[in-house]
DNA sequence: CTGTAAATGCAAATTGATTGCAATAAGGGT
DNA sequence: ACCCTTATTGCAATCAATTTGCATTTACAG
């Protein structure tokens, strides 16, 4: 989740105790995603990071080590590419909050208070465990 | 839906009553997916249809040609992959009902019970209209 | 300070999907 | 049944998102 008030060296240590090594790319990575308001797609993080001469492909390398480390989530929102957001501390990795996509705009926002009616659950349950619950629609800007 | 029990020459007519001209890669399409218990990838469908000798191309268009004249449903159920499946007659072409998809192994179930919890609603009803729900999550055969 | 494995840059490859174009076929009109 | 026009098809080329191969560079353990 944003959260602009981390300690000053929150993405070295991050990136240290994950296991990663610290490079300027992956601090860079992680801080632009730390102010981010929304999960970001691959091309919105490079282009934060242009004028820094980082490579596309150094990008999406490091977006998926983060993932794989449980530094970031990413997810697909229906739009045929890949998001990007940081795991809050302590956030489970496959909790992944629910998300509304409008179909006509593409903006993604974060709903932190959907749930499934009782009835749904017990539905769900019986196919799998759910993990992610996606919602896709018309926002109020374009309806 | 899948529907077994349509009349020998529906795809016929419904492929008439579109406007769209009645083509043999046209007619095995519908068939195919009328056929199919959950919405098939293009691949899914083009090799469904192997042997039939229709290029691969030709599959792609007629899956979004019969999208845009609202014989099927199109969607992307977040493995960056088009699904598409027949629209019931008299179906809303936009009322996606709700899908579960395993996120181990691919697999994708139609739930037709699925709600919001009446909170819920409420809280999405702020952001926009909503016409599709997706969950995903493990199923009981990849737990 | 040095050695080694990890990370990077650059280009090429992959994959799903789309498009240009000439050849072919559907179906309305005669 | 036979044209004519236009939609549809096949094939190759193209596109966009993402991934990979490889030589070079860099982080960091010792």
């Amino acid at each position: 989740m944003t959260n602009q008030t981390k300690e000053p060296q929150w993405a070295r240590t991050a990136i240290q105790e994950s296991g990663l090594r610290v490079t300027m790319a992956r601090m860079a990575t992680l801080e632009v995603l730390n102010t981010a308001s929304m999960p970001l797609t691959h091309a919105e993080v490079y282009q934060a990071l242009q004028g820094r001469g980082f490579d596309k492909a150094t990008v999406f390398r490091n977006l998926n080590d983060l993932v794989s480390v449980g530094l970031l989530r990413r997810s697909e929102l229906g739009d045929h590419v890949w998001r990007f957001e940081l795991i809050a501390n302590g956030e489970h990795p496959d909790a992944h909050h629910p998300h509304f996509v409008c179909v006509d705009c593409g903006t993604v926002s974060r709903l932190d208070e959907i749930e499934l009616s009782r009835k749904s659950k017990s539905t769900s349950d019986q196919i799998g465990k759910v993990t992610e619950i996606l919602l896709r629609g018309h926002c109020h800007e374009c309806a």
